[in-house]
DNA sequence: TATGACATGTAACATGTTACATGATTCT
DNA sequence: AGAATCATGTAACATGTTACATGTCATA
């Protein structure tokens, strides 16, 4: 049982799920490949952490859906009241833009106006996101509100980064032109 | 030459260091630690992008003051304009949230007043980063500027994404208690 | 008196990424 | 006509983490 196993975990307890759907969804709060996750939720099954049910299908592997037993919920809560482990940051871009300085100016630029691109997308991507889980809360009002909150208040941070970014970018290349550039005056709130 | 022997040579840009030092610095925006990164550097040596200068010490290993060659330079610019890969984040913390709603309650505000201290904490650190910065600034006034650029916006950037992770805990402990909770009214500017 | 900072390095193990493998349907 | 989406899986390779190894000095 790694890290990945517990979060697989975590997106099954509010709904049941194939290793496709559980690719997709982990991957806005915790990198991974579908190669990774199957061999996980074969083990998983295999444990007795979760149970699938087999749909077939023509033309494509049949869907497994897999959901959470008592056991695999058991496990969930000893891993949740467990220590938690400092977020991993691996970040290229960041890594570009310590040494931005001593770089061709045109290739600052660019990779600059690339960054922004970058916020914007992602701004764009997570207000369409914040969209849909409000139009599910209408749908199920009654009870699947509660199954919602984990998704909807991490949609609202990563929205509210990327907006946050937004900003920063902008102000980065303002004052990556002057030259002794000004310590005295930032503020993005 | 994988991403982490560039974000080495990015760190020596504007400043000659030991790989003790690059441990230290390189995990603000590159999560790594001293096993993975002395082995690079003795093989960006080897290869000549890097150079050192040994000082001898008593009671510790020999210093090795690495900085960094024309070659180096060359390959970090080549790196620099090629194609910027995304973020890896992997972070326990958000895998946990996901589940609160259906985690024990007292698990949960535990978990929460944790998640608030963490972000208190980097805050006071990253505020204090900035002052260091600052008070460099004012020792090499001429031409030293440049070389703090990059490490400047990047603390700024993590300064203001603590403060913002800290409002964001704090609206989130608002709205778990409240049962069907508010989609509308949200906004963190 | 025990923990942490300093300072480097190797080895075993765990984890993650990329490529290979298959194949129908829908969108551009 | 070609790319993307759906849907699972394995194998080879790259990378990262933890533990082992050594030893002094300063701080709590």
């Amino acid at each position: 049982m790694n890290k990945l196993s517990y979060g697989l975990l975590s997106l099954l307890s509010t709904e049941a799920m194939t290793g496709y759907d559980l690719t997709n969804k982990i991957n806005r709060f915790w990198r991974s490949t579908h190669s990774a996750i199957y061999p996980i939720l074969s083990e998983l099954e295999e444990n007795g952490y979760i149970e699938l049910t087999l749909v077939e299908q023509s033309g494509k592997p049949d869907k497994k859906i897999y959901n959470l037993t008592g056991k695999g919920m058991d496990t969930l809560h000893d891993w949740f009241i467990s220590d938690t482990s400092d977020a991993v940051v691996r970040d290229e871009m960041t890594l570009k833009l310590y040494c931005i300085k001593c770089m061709n100016p045109d290739a600052a630029k660019k990779l600059l106006d690339e960054l922004e691109i970058r916020y914007k997308s992602r701004l764009a991507h997570y207000e369409s996101s914040i969209e849909n889980i409000k139009l599910k809360a209408q749908e199920n009002s009654e009870d699947g509100l509660s199954s919602l909150f984990g998704g909807y208040i991490l949609t609202q941070r990563v929205l509210n980064e990327a907006k946050l970014g937004l900003k920063w970018c902008q102000w980065v290349k303002k004052i990556y032109e002057t030259d002794g550039f000004d310590f005295t005056n930032i503020d993005f709130d």
